[in-house]
DNA sequence: CTGAAAGCGCTAACAA
DNA sequence: TTGTTAGCGCTTTCAG
């Protein structure tokens, strides 16, 4: 452990003291602007880098960002690329910045509370960004209740900070781009009612159809877990009880297990039944045929969150207490319109 | 920041000083057993949580294990689940203990070595596991020249821990299979000589062919750079120049460049050339056909290499050098063996 | 084997 | 506006 440089060192090349060149180099109001430009010149030349175990230590915040996500660790790495690319932006918005990323998952969903108890008193993390798809949870209040700054991905019904989809949009995106091109009777393949996103993707299936002049029917609002089987199972029995043209399924996983169920009652995708799903991960890029999906773009979810929660650690605070993401609509083959091209899809960022 | 307690309550609680405490907590030898437990005692009693930043401080050593990927992110996260299944296992490995992942990847290759150089003198690691597919490079003498404790994933040429696959097995269990199964013609699509793995796997693929008395021809050895345009152009070229009935390809990306230039060129595949790939990925299981691969069990190459690390930096170092971890075939519908079964693959880890 | 004291590098409080 | 002085909570000498 070669010696290395501390804020003395610093302090002494500049002339002036330690405290003095920790407020510089901290930015704080009160130096004067030349004192802090020779600390911050003396400190570049030393290549000083401050000691982040001193820091957490004397100022009480880490200088770590962790990704908490309440589920499995197998289910966030399963096929979607979700995380994938939310991971991206945060590493992205973290780099360069005094902060690094830190991954907490969970053993299992119920797992999630105890675990995040633990990080939350660990102290080691400088501020939180949590997944949490639904509006309320105990894991919120565990969240509100401790000092570590957070922000949540998601919509939470609570005076906290977030960043999320416009999922209205994304459902309403959807279901245009189906109803456009003459598609009639149109169904939605939900996810759990408990998911914000499921139920504001539902909101939008909604509005497109009756802004179109199509009726909004009950019995066209089919739910399944978000695994391939449970989609599977819904799709091959409803799918036999209505005639349908179109589907709009909440996710990608999801839209795989359809379009197997469909194709198993002898429909083809999207000669038969045309269809546009979410998330636009390697998956639905991947799959015969490639699925029309809208991008939620997680890395900008990611970045944004990041980004923001840094602001609220270091006390910069803005107002701005949600952040909303709109989805983009990215055409591929399942849904009819565009049959020719086999790999026109825009590369996922 | 509520009043947290500190080893000092510990120690007043066990009625010993706080040094002794320490030293009890942390398995120091020449403490009687009988204090040593009634601190340990007390720190449950209190439900003592170190401070991860006094801990750094004083003691020098950072309390996370960092995961440094020489690659760009973009193609980190790309749609192999490699990395995923090693940053599952790796967290797996980590939690519980003292440490945590912190994720560190590098913008693109180009920026690797000054990336890595700040990552080393960052002061924020524990640890650092490294994913080095190749035999040398300037990263390695980076990692051998500071004085952060390292693994490799890979398997370099120098002696530093390591952990890696059996890449001439896997390239043999491949071979194997298909040779096996009665093709007489099967070409090896490789990567770039670099990667010890490429080359590992071609070893494996030739003593497969000469094993079973097939005489192995340098002109069914072909080349392709990681993605899916590289080795399309490949294949389409080298399969109308030579004849086969069977193809080992290196990677999952890979194969499905494989299979469309195959498939453009009027061959089915498993039914005209039987495919085995490497890298057992969501994309090979979702892929049309689904494609037959070695599972490399990235998991535990994650979950070995961060239970390896955190030995060496507890000073427990055993003398095992290197692990080397089996791949295992996982059968699906490319190879042509298995004609029937669609959904028959185990599910990845 | 245990305890007292010093110090890791930084920031926070207070004086100057 | 700056410098001095004290810790932050832990580990590490070094006496006892």
């Amino acid at each position: 452990m070669s010696k290395s440089i501390t804020i003395k060192d610093v302090a002494d090349r500049a002339g002036v003291a330690a405290s003095t060149a920790s407020d510089a180099l901290n930015g704080k109001s009160h130096v004067t602007e030349e004192t802090r430009l020779k600390v911050v010149r003396a400190a570049e030349e030393l290549d000083y880098k401050p000691h982040p175990g001193a820091k957490h230590l004397s100022s009480g915040v880490a200088q770590q960002i962790g990704l908490f996500i309440p589920a499995s660790r197998k289910h966030v790495f399963s096929s979607t690329g979700f995380f994938n690319k939310l991971i991206q932006g945060i590493h992205e918005a973290v780099d360069g910045t005094d902060y690094s990323l830190s991954l907490r998952m969970s053993e299992s969903e119920t797992d999630a509370e105890p675990k995040l108890r633990s990080v939350l008193d660990s102290r080691t993390l400088g501020g939180l960004i949590i997944t949490h798809p639904t509006e309320n949870s105990d894991l919120l209040d565990l969240l509100e209740g401790s000092d570590v700054p957070h922000i949540v991905l998601g919509r939470p019904k609570r005076r906290t900070l977030y960043v999320d989809n416009d999922n209205v949009e994304v459902g309403k995106l959807a279901t245009e781009h189906l109803v456009n091109h003459g598609y009639k009777r149109v169904a939605f393949l939900s996810g759990p009612d408990r998911f914000t996103y499921a139920t504001d993707r539902l909101k939008g299936y909604r509005s497109a159809l009756e802004e179109k002049g199509l009726t909004y029917r009950e019995d066209f609002v089919w739910n399944s877990e978000l695994v391939e089987s449970a989609a599977y199972d819904v799709v091959y029995k409803k799918a036999q009880e209505n005639q349908i043209d179109g589907l709009f399924v909440a996710g990608d996983v999801q839209a795989v297990g359809a379009i197997h169920a469909l194709r198993d009652l002898g429909k083809n995708v999207p000669d038969d039944v045309a269809l546009v799903s979410v998330v636009n991960s390697p998956l639905t890029e991947h799959f015969d045929p490639s699925i029309t999906t809208v991008d939620l773009h997680e890395y900008w979810l990611g970045n944004w969150a990041a980004d923001r929660l840094i602001q609220e650690i270091e006390g910069e605070g803005r107002d701005k207490p949600k952040v909303v993401i709109p989805g983009d609509l990215i055409v591929r083959r399942s849904c009819g319109c565009n049959p020719k091209d086999k790999a026109n899809s825009k590369r996922s960022s």
